[in-house]
DNA sequence: TTGCGTGCAAAGGTTTTGCATGGCA
DNA sequence: TGCCATGCAAAACCTTTGCACGCAA
């Protein structure tokens, strides 16, 4: 996972957000939006730009939505081990949840061993309803 | 899953054509061209509008592609028994698996269970590679 | 100073909308 | 005949590209 080249000003902006938001996924759009309320005007371009290597070196998961609709980018912690386990996200509030559980990293096995298909985890995700918005009914407009 | 009002020419060629070819995923684009191609006119949005409908009633299922490309539509054999299952979905030659399997049914168990997470199986989709492909080593230009 | 990064403006691609016309029941 | 469906054209989005300028090293 190759750095660039260059330090930039915009560069740690959009990265550091990301970090300090990890439990939110964001369109291209919010960003630019939130930089530019926060005081920083970033170019869409370089969002744009700066979100594919971000994508490419691990940093960030993009999770394509409905038809026609932005994506949306989201901050990946512990990004080393994240090709060894299976992951959960929230529809509701976002949460994304990394399954380091022995148990459960058999599925991936078993799939191999039993349907004879190799399962990529980097693009595979269980979406679901978290305790906390299972709890509260709160499935935020998604049918 | 209400039906359409009417029955029409272009809305029966459009799902014959997905049912006669459920295993594989095409565009709207793509669909559009087919049909040209074997002789029918059928205007664009209303491609994008029956497919819609498709979706809604389970027929169809869509799966967004990266970020700009348009989604592919794909044909749902079984379309009743899905949300008790697992797909498993061949990047390389689009083959959809349905996983009506007590190990895979045990994991989502396990994860209600122990990570207080409730797996919606028709938002869950694992991609990969399937035995023919993985065999080939064919990833059709996917990384 | 060199070369990559930035961001505007324009182009390219995808999807939706408005509306007149066509066709099922 | 009464509605719904169709499809064109235009609008509305979303993303990429080209290029001149800025800035890190």
């Amino acid at each position: 996972m190759t750095e660039p080249s260059y330090k930039t000003k915009q560069r740690e902006i959009i990265l550091n957000y990301f970090s300090n938001n990890h439990e939110k996924a964001y369109t291209i759009d919010e960003i630019v939006e939130i930089l530019k309320e926060s005081g920083t005007v970033v170019g869409r371009t370089t969002v744009y730009r700066y979100c594919d290597y971000l994508v490419k070196s691990g940093n960030l998961r993009f999770f394509p939505q409905s038809r026609g609709k932005s994506g949306t980018y989201q901050y990946v912690e512990h990004a080393d081990e994240c090709s060894e386990h299976i992951h959960l996200k929230c529809v509701s509030c976002g949460k994304f949840i990394h399954l380091g559980c022995d148990f459960v990293s058999n599925i991936c096995e078993h799939i191999s061993e039993h349907h004879n298909f190799k399962v990529d985890n980097s693009k595979s995700t269980f979406f679901g309803l978290c305790s906390d918005c299972a709890e509260k009914g709160d499935n935020n407009g998604i049918d």
